[in-house]
DNA sequence: TCTGAAGTAAACAGAATTGTTTACTTTAAT
DNA sequence: ATTAAAGTAAACAATTCTGTTTACTTCAGA
């Protein structure tokens, strides 16, 4: 659905060479021209699939969550493992991306923090984007309790968020075993 | 100690105006002439003071952590209140500020989003206040159990960074009561 | 009263930014 | 082979940004 937005080779490579500059770089640091000779196009076929440089980073926050959509159906794929399981192995997956020494913290929170109160389209695509995984998570939740699986959502969701920015900002191994700090939670709704 | 850093009443001024700008507006959005104005200060005043920007910033970062610290000590100074009980202070308040519409989350992760890998102060400045942030918890937590003082109080640290997170994004109420969840925590270690 | 520190106002330099335009080239499909 | 779409290269316009410099002002204390 959104992957599908991005049909030209260019169009594709401008917005993953983007994602890949502003995640690493920040939003404002990142110029055009930077993205433009990384991505080997020319300024008037990126200005020409993207009129402004916030309608690229919208797109680059639409392709975030695509990539991380194909993530999040691998999981739910996995028809042998319970919805437990399935939230335990994205919180084992989290605490090894997060160890990362170039884990750069959730492109949408970065985002927000640099456009809020300045740009409608990229909030609200930010918004979007921590709604979404909320209902993902919730998604799995639900097979857990039906009655309270938003709550249940929720705390796991905090737990990922704050892992995450974290290991933004303070790299270094974390001192306790968030997946099964995340089973613990899980266990109390069982 | 850091807030002695500010003598005179201008540098003091400028240190106050661009933490309100930078906070609510981001850093490289935010221009040292917007700041200049605001503040009512001559640019030259500005350089003189902060030979650079991004000198400015961790100023800036360093007055965060001062202002921070002074809240911290308040709760400390309740000699009345159990070690628990100011930490469970602490989430109260957190969850006020949170649901505040225009909260903008902790400076220091917004920072790091926009200068990581590109100045080195800036980042030190950034990883020092969570460093610190955890010491100030590990005081607390190291009351209720001296052994694992540690991992609770970074498994407190991360619900915090969690609804920080969470908050700067969703906005919206929050499902769930973390002030419970917190004291849930702690009851595991007492 | 003189002096020196602190500050103002504003022009200026130089680099960097986003976005536009012109002229030319490649390429894929009919 | 022709043609239309897609792309390149590069100059250009218009701002905007950080940081510098010059010339002037204010004011408290010795």
């Amino acid at each position: 659905m959104d992957a599908a937005e991005i049909e030209s080779p260019k169009k594709r490579k401008i917005v993953e060479t983007a994602y890949h500059l502003f995640k690493t770089r920040g939003f404002y640091a990142t110029g055009v021209d930077l993205i433009m000779q990384t991505a080997s196009v020319s300024k008037r076929t990126l200005y020409k699939y993207f009129p402004t440089k916030n309608e690229l980073i919208v797109s680059v926050l639409n392709y975030y969550r695509a990539a991380y959509a194909d993530y999040f159906n691998q999981i739910l794929a996995q028809q042998d493992k319970s919805s437990r399981q399935k939230i335990l192995n994205i919180f084992e997956d989290a605490e090894q991306w997060f160890e990362d020494i170039n884990f750069h913290g959730c492109l949408a929170v970065n985002a927000m923090g640099e456009f809020s109160g300045k740009d409608r389209a990229i909030e609200d695509s930010c918004i979007r984007f921590k709604q979404w995984e909320i209902d993902m998570l919730t998604m799995l939740t639900r097979d857990i309790t039906s009655r309270q699986s938003e709550e249940l959502a929720y705390k796991l969701f905090v737990l990922l968020e704050g892992m995450s920015a974290i290991a933004q900002v303070a790299k270094g191994k974390c001192p306790v075993n968030m997946t099964a700090m995340a089973d613990e939670m899980i266990k109390k709704y069982l």
